[in-house]
DNA sequence: CATATCAGTATCCTTTTTGATACTATATGA
DNA sequence: TCATATAGTATCAAAAAGGATACTGATATG
């Protein structure tokens, strides 16, 4: 998305969608929060759901979604290091839309990473007249 | 969200979450989606409900939703030209998502467009220890 | 005749996001 | 002793997304 995150609210009602997607729609955050559904993990759990996201990326979306009281971010004073996160009260109200955006994933995504189904202009050339 | 768009899913099982996501993620394909829920519209009338998106931006969002099989385009050859797009079956099916959000939109963000609920640092400043 | 409407495009530019790589300090285990 | 694990950060670069503005062509309206 870009440059404001959920700004303002003077075009109602699709706002409220609009405020909801802003807060999980980085790159990695909707499958963060989908992993933290199941229970607390650590930085590197977390990076290991999410093979190819670099710590960079990693610590600056976690970072926001803290900001945003989805997440806690737990530090224990150990070494090595270790750092628990969690979904907050705030982000466990978000499970109803993960599951919808899962199951839809589920029922219509194929391997292709393409919605199943055609595309219209596939099989109606005659569409766009 | 980034460059490849739902590309693979090697990383099961949150990817459906991402693969979902990644289709609405636009800064206006959700208002978009859910405007069209209550019914077909065409360009402009889009754009008075998403006031402040570039026609540019508008008619991007448009294309790649539909090559995502999400909405239909219907071109009705007459002048001035008028152009109706609707749901399609595919994108119907994302209701569900679309009213997810809608439902924890207008529960969780207030006026502000901050998510409800203080922010944790606030109120417990020795969290971080 | 001048203007507005329609559904966009074209061009240029800025901002935001993401990626690659290397690096930190300390402790444990081989 | 050397590597490994921890939770990141720093720096640089690239790419993607978004925005501003101006323009189209024909027709209807004032």
């Amino acid at each position: 998305m870009a440059k404001v995150r959920h700004s303002r609210f003077d075009c109602a009602p699709g706002c409220s969608v609009e405020a909801a997607i802003g807060l999980i729609d980085g790159k990695w955050k909707s499958i963060i929060m989908w992993h933290l559904l199941s229970g607390t993990l650590r930085f590197n759990e977390i990076r290991r759901h999410a093979s190819n996201c670099t710590p960079r990326m990693l610590a600056r979306q976690l970072r926001e979604m803290e900001e945003d009281g989805l997440i806690i971010r737990k530090v224990y004073a150990e070494v090595p290091p270790r750092v628990e996160y969690s979904l907050s009260d705030l982000g466990r109200t978000m499970e109803p839309i993960l599951r919808a955006l899962k199951d839809w994933g589920d029922a219509n995504i194929g391997l292709s990473g393409k919605p199943k189904g055609h595309d219209p202009r596939e099989a109606d050339p005659l569409r766009n007249i």
